[in-house]
RNA sequence: GGAGAGGUGGCCGAGUGGCCGAAGGCGCUCCCCUGCUAAGGGAGUAUAGGGUUUAUAGCUCUAUCGAGGGUUCGAAUCCCUCCCUCUCCGCCA
């Protein structure tokens, strides 16, 4: 959520910049709800104040014990009349707020312009598509050769765009969670975390999956007797990043780093037809996330760090990679600059997104009211947060089954998991 | 599932209809005192929003005592619904 108040003081320069996303500001109609609002809330607020200093002179009279039959006489009726108001400026100022949640974020001033992923600009690259000297094949032939990666009794069981592992795929699996769960709290500092996958409303609507995109989540139906609803997270950053909602954290115990492994779920509407072939799109997927909440001063300089985490764990594992600053047009809801990992496919002879990674500055701070007292002002300000995939596990398996293939079909360890799978270096 | 007790500021905790945005304590900030340390004295210290202001500060108004409704001229306090926490019993991976 931006600040209210640009939307009052500078709501043309704010639209000027939602419009390097492609996102077109209603300023004239928030204008005239702002109008509206200023009008109604001094009246109300004026009929709020004669009502308390009234009543308070009742207080008084009644303690003298005078006669508070003239008094009560003056108040007669403004209560309705101001219950009126109240109810119209409460009307309107959810019809602000929800117009101010369906805002996407500002761009970072180093966000390239750019109307889609055509105009994501290459930041670096690292490590050299191998070469090969067998007719390769993607990471579905090569599974099912391996009789480890199934499709169809996925589909019997549950429905389209899931899968079943088993054997030594299954453990590489397993063995790249732990793997990467391992570095980012040994190495990188990260606070290991185990959170629900089942969340509330509120807590997406912290992180900005709602109002605005539902569709793109698994809900659970509503419980009949208590009318509790869950959402299936589509991200740890959900319950990550929800840790710190309605807090105000010590300025000595920032940065907070979080990582957790999780499921993630996602509906996938409106993707029909986009990768239906292999684990690459699928509506359920593990996922080993890097959350971080900072010092505002500190987010950008974060984010850079985060991206080098979630490349460590691609490096360690010699799959090459880009990294690509996503333009306006193509950075998410609640993102204010993302860089996107992604990691060389073989099989497509493409890269593909596999880590994403994100400062969101104070917009999701600010739906949650997480804070930090600031002790410059020593007052409670908005913490900055960042997160990013470290790594996607399902893609990650992608990339090794393709870039570590052998002629004979089979796929070598990686070195760095090898200790995770009883000391393997092949599978197959 | 049954029975009970609770939810108040950064924290602890008082407050059962009116000068209560909330005593007291802790913590924190500033000042004084003390030649270090320890201790003592004084003042200040919630958040959000509106108005005023070039803006900040200030001033002022409003809202907020788990959430939402209700009663009342007036609600932290009374009533209703919900959420959460704790204790005991039962059940359970």
């Amino acid at each position: 959520m931006l600040d209210q108040k640009l939307f009052r003081q500078n709501i043309e320069e704010t639209a000027a910049q939602l419009a390097r996303r492609g996102y077109q500001l209603n300023t004239t109609a928030i204008l005239a709800l702002e109008e509206e609002r200023k009008v109604l809330q001094e009246k109300t607020q004026a009929l709020q104040a004669e009502r308390n200093s009234k009543s308070k002179s009742i207080g008084k009279a009644k303690a003298a014990g005078e006669d508070i039959q003239p008094l009560l006489k003056e108040v007669d009726g403004l209560g309705d009349i101001l219950k009126q108001f109240e109810q119209s400026l409460s009307e309107l100022q959810h019809k602000l707020s929800a117009i101010l949640m369906e805002v996407p974020n500002i761009p970072h001033i180093s966000v390239p312009n750019g109307k889609d992923e055509n105009d994501n600009q290459e930041v670096r690259r690292w490590g050299e598509p191998k070469s090969y000297d067998f007719d390769i094949l993607d990471h579905v032939a090569i599974g099912e050769k391996l009789g480890a990666l199934n499709f169809e009794t996925a589909v019997k069981i549950s429905g389209s765009r899931f899968m079943t592992l088993s054997g030594d795929l299954a453990r590489m699996h397993r063995a790249l969670i732990q793997f990467m769960l391992n570095t980012h709290s040994d190495v990188h500092g990260y606070n290991e975390t185990y959170v629900p996958y089942l969340v509330n409303a509120d807590s997406l609507r912290g992180t900005g999956q709602l109002p605005k995109f539902e569709e793109d989540l698994f809900v659970i139906q509503k419980h009949e007797e208590t009318g509790q609803q869950f959402y299936l997270i589509p991200t740890a950053e959900v319950p990550v990043t929800n840790i710190v909602r309605d807090t105000i954290q010590l300025s000595e115990d920032l940065p907070l780093k979080f990582v957790a492994h999780t499921p993630c779920f996602r509906s996938e509407a409106g993707s029909y037809g986009r990768d239906t072939r292999g684990m690459i799109r699928q509506h359920q997927f593990e996922k080993v996330e890097l959350v971080q909440v900072v010092r505002p001063e500190d987010s950008h300089k974060a984010l850079e760090e985060l991206t080098a985490h979630a490349e460590a764990i691609l490096q360690a594992l010699k799959l090459p990679y880009r990294v690509m600053n996503l333009c306006a047009g193509d950075i998410g809801f609640s993102s204010c600059k993302t860089y996107d990992l992604e990691v060389w496919l073989p099989g497509q002879e493409t890269y593909r997104e596999i880590s994403s990674c994100s400062n969101f500055e104070d917009f999701q701070a600010r739906r949650m009211k997480a804070r930090w007292r600031n002790p410059e002002s020593s007052k409670p300000e908005l913490v900055h947060t960042i997160n990013g995939s470290g790594l996607a596990v399902g893609r990650t398996l992608v990339s090794i089954l393709e870039n570590y293939q052998t002629a004979d079909g089979k796929v070598e360890v990686p070195e760095v998991l090898q200790s995770y799978m009883g000391g393997k270096t092949v599978i197959g």
